[in-house]
DNA sequence: CGATAAGTAGTCAAATTTGAATATAATAAT
DNA sequence: ATTATTATATTCAAATTTGACTACTTATCG
């Protein structure tokens, strides 16, 4: 998943360290839509130093407290920042869910259970989907089109998935 | 992504070998939702493997042939089974669509371009969506209750994906 | 006031995933 | 008839991801 188009993307902003880079994913609420461990955001910033993408602009030493290194875009940088953009608009959504596997071998599980563990997934659903809704009322006006966008897909695509879910459960798991 | 329900969920069926499995995964048309490189079944079933919930059976040599090692399920798989097949139906689907990041930088990127690329995804999920379809009609009432399941699903989840890639190109990203 | 949690900034070994390479046989195409 | 492709069956080095750990600072809470 491109972590890279996302350093790139942030880094099109203006100079940033990493952890920063953490924060804004945070603060943005970009952590819905974008799971990663912290390693390996570091491990994207020296792939793309590596590689020329990005250079280290300054290295900030407060007393006590880990150096900072600042990072930013280079020319080489933002051609392949254009480059992923694209490549990453012709990729299509994943359908590997979870869930396809289970059901996959469903009916060797017992249906009482595999019902309990749906209704905890359904209410996560809900709830996420909740979430996503408030925010989009909440902000309303003061989101860029692009975070408009995709709060909108979001939610599209996780009531099309409790439609879904709660039709196996109306099935009895096929018994 | 769990390639270890998959080998046990298989192997439920009856000893295969890792060979096998992969022939399972495309005659059964899992490959459209199971996204692996071959390596990693291999892996899979060593860790199953040393973890007890798998075990060889035979060592089959074929002349001139590499030999091919079958695998059975044991006690502690069948459990293992059971439980991960719980675990992962309520594991909630994953938001994390290469699209999202990509919108989120949609703003630096050159719209003409960038509105190619979607239509050529739009064209992609089309094209999927058609199958699975086919697959749908054609099959109709020899599908187990699992897979028509997983395809009802995987169509609603593509038919939303459309009509929200269809809409971003109308509002002709943000401008 | 002292303990405890939460924030700052990053490193690193271990687990996992990828993708190319190996080596042979059978089938299809020109 | 010979070249090319597909199928059989697996291995392994390299790329990537994870998650635990370090080490210090600032709030928080009874």
């Amino acid at each position: 998943m491109s972590l890279k188009l996302l350093v790139l993307g942030l880094l099109m902003e203006g100079e940033k360290h990493p952890y920063e880079v953490q924060q804004q994913v945070k603060a943005r609420g970009m952590d819905c839509y974008m799971k990663y461990a912290k390693g390996s955001l570091y491990y994207a910033f020296d792939q793309l130093e590596k590689s020329g993408m990005i250079e280290v602009k300054e290295v900030i030493r407060e007393t006590n407290r880990p150096d900072k290194t600042l990072y930013g875009i280079t020319e080489k940088g933002e051609e392949q920042f254009q480059q992923l953009l694209l490549e990453e608009l012709q990729k299509p959504m994943q359908l590997t869910h979870p869930i396809y596997a289970a059901l996959t071998f469903a009916s060797y599980g017992d249906p009482q259970k595999m019902d309990e563990a749906l209704e905890v997934n359904i209410q996560e659903v809900r709830r996420l989907a909740g979430l996503l809704e408030s925010i989009q009322e909440e902000k309303r006006e003061r989101l860029s089109w692009g975070a408009r966008t995709i709060l909108i897909g979001a939610i599209e695509h996780l009531h099309a998935e409790m439609r879904w879910m709660e039709r196996i459960r109306e099935e009895a798991w096929g018994r």
